[in-house]
DNA sequence: GAGTATATGGTACGACTGTTTCAATAACGA
DNA sequence: TCGTTATTGAAACAGTCGTACCATATACTC
């Protein structure tokens, strides 16, 4: 009865959409650019997704998606003493192949600030890293249940990276982050 | 002859428009609404800064200079001990009441990202801070010249500025913050 | 008063936005 | 072939955007 609905349409526009976002921006986004990008029309945009609020949500939970998976895929080399780690995660998060995923992280949390209201799920977005990387620096948690260490780590990370997008000094930011591991060493 | 010109009017409705700005953000600024919450027109704003473009530059410039005016107030409190200097300034920049200036920073930055083309001064605002920051933290400084700590110790600020205006947690990024001022202080 | 420069209001232009409406086409079962 | 459902194109709608144009009003010198 009828012609038979084709769900992997959806799910091409969606990742071919996600690298748009990820090359281009949250920011600007338009439908028009957008779809004359893809090969396919705003039309069948909001056909697939029924409006650009759900579109951006579904593009932005396969970002996440995918850096969730990309990062599960690294972990595993991320072993040795605890410089070694720290050192290993700079180099992979800090790398040049994440700066599209970088940026939109960031993109989204400036968003975030300014519409929390389009951004229920904000806090666990940031904590869910924790999970993952807390385990990473267990030996030097003071317990457990620290959250403290993994809050921190992570603050270094971020705020390391913010200054390297922002002024482009890979090296006097790989010294900070070697300080930091010394520190956390001792 | 002729009517004598009126700069104050410029300044005013700078001083009023970076008020603005620093509430509603800078993502969706339109000359519009702009104009109307400044009992002012489109027209005006346009005959007073030339373009939008020229206003959003005067304005995140009022807005720098108003952040480093704050900062150099504050700074002569941030005395004593490693930690208590640490800590003074986390507490004063963590505060609600600097959260206006502390979005419009993150909002520029990941603007900065997108569009680095119209942010040539993006570094140097960044290391701007260095300058007071690292004269602050100049006895766990390796040297004179030691870039490394004061890059550092902004990196866990903005990091821990970042998590707490995306999860509200101040419990634990206080306690962060402490952690790393014990580290610091070793 | 005239002359002149600054300051405004009103309005419209052209380009964009997300979304809707209407019609046409395509692929299936009967 | 026909009914049915999915898909798609073209165009339009109602709105917003930054900006430009044109007239007018204001405040000053002479």
């Amino acid at each position: 009865m009828g012609r038979p609905a084709d769900p992997a349409r959806r799910e091409r526009t969606l990742a071919r959409a996600t690298d748009y976002v990820l090359t281009h921006g949250l920011a600007g986004l338009s439908l028009r650019p957008l779809a004359t990008a893809l090969d396919t029309s705003p039309r069948m945009l909001l056909y697939d997704f029924g409006s650009k609020q759900e579109l951006v949500a579904a593009v932005l939970a396969e970002a996440r998606r995918r850096g969730a998976t990309r990062l599960a895929e690294h972990l595993p080399a991320a072993t040795g003493s605890v410089q070694e780690r720290l050192r290993g995660i700079w180099a992979w998060i800090s790398a040049d192949e994440r700066a599209p995923f970088v940026r939109l992280f960031f993109e989204v949390h400036a968003d975030g600030l300014v519409h929390p209201e389009n951004y229920p799920d904000q806090g666990q977005a940031i904590t869910d890293w924790f999970d993952t990387l807390g385990a990473t620096f267990r030996d030097v948690s003071t317990g457990p249940d620290d959250t403290v260490t993994p809050t921190l780590v992570m603050a270094v990370i971020r705020g390391l990276l913010f200054d390297l997008t922002a002024t482009g000094d890979r090296h006097r930011t790989d010294r900070a982050l070697d300080r930091f591991a010394e520190l956390l060493g001792h």
